[in-house]
DNA sequence: CACACATTCTGGAATGATTCCAGCAAAGCG
DNA sequence: CGCTTTGCTGGAATCATTCCAGAATGTGTG
């Protein structure tokens, strides 16, 4: 898994220029792992005192381009990232309030799934999401999201 | 599978009215596997003439709940909905185009999967999405959406 | 077969996440 | 230290989806 610093190294070696917005994005994900473009922002605020939106959408987005950051992004529910990527883990949702949890890989190592029949389809990535309740919701349910519950 | 008949049977046996936008809407899905709501609202008017968008999103949404329809939302695209439900296919996503095309599943049959630590989750359902090029795109390639490929 | 009532549908406006745009500011090379 | 490239600001726009209030329609009861 790759987890790496905060300082400027990992950017540079990908060829990325060292930003102070870039540096507080990739510490505000390191702090809080799954958070939204949102939960960054405010992150990123307290921490270097005001930043655009949009600085930190072009932030995420070039780090999740340069490998640095992994996009995922429930049914129904903002996108999240996180700092783990090039092991293949996978994630557990809540279907109430959409808390994250990671998952490590069910069947082995990477590549963990090969499609049977894939119709022609040049496949290169396999995305395994759980759907259930978090502890807390499990206890008084709420609303509810995401796919539909089935005979798991 | 369950991917049954387009008169209203269906319908009153899960105890929802039967209208003309409902079984538009199925008699649309049955034609169009995976196609957007607006996929569906284009269908269903060639067919009846005039519906709301929201009488779309209102059927779509009490057919998902009834278990009549599925609900798949590739990152980045919008919803597709689908009649093939119970079994537990997978899918294919196009990165470039966003075609979707069935997978049967993988390991076995429902469950296939099981998720190894589940942080105290309560796991129903296991959702897998593959991601690649569709043959058409595989040829000549345009931006791209989803997850990042990665090494599978 | 007619009614009453609960649902469903209409049209229009609102929301929320994300993106587009044009101009200013900072990063990094020489 | 100046230049060019790239990143950031603020504001407006987009897209899928939802919310609302009122009109229309399906359905079980008398």
């Amino acid at each position: 898994m790759t987890t790496a610093s905060t300082d400027g190294t990992s950017l540079r070696e990908r060829g990325l220029r060292v930003t102070s917005s870039r540096l507080a994005v990739l510490r505000a994900l390191s702090e809080h792992p799954h958070a939204t473009a949102d939960d960054v922002v405010r992150a990123v605020r307290a921490d270097l005192g005001s930043v655009s939106v949009q600085a930190v959408y072009d932030c995420l987005h070039a780090l999740t381009s340069a490998g640095l950051l992994r996009r995922m992004e429930p049914a129904g529910h903002p996108a999240r990232y996180e700092r783990r990527t090039g092991d293949n883990h996978h994630h557990v949702v809540c279907r109430s309030c959409g808390a994250v949890a990671d998952v490590d890989c069910t069947v082995g190592h990477a590549p963990c799934l090969t499609p049977s029949a894939s119709h022609g389809f040049a496949v290169d990535l396999a995305e395994v999401t759980f759907w259930g309740l978090c502890p807390t919701c499990a206890v008084d349910p709420v609303p509810a999201a995401g796919p539909l519950s089935t005979t798991l």
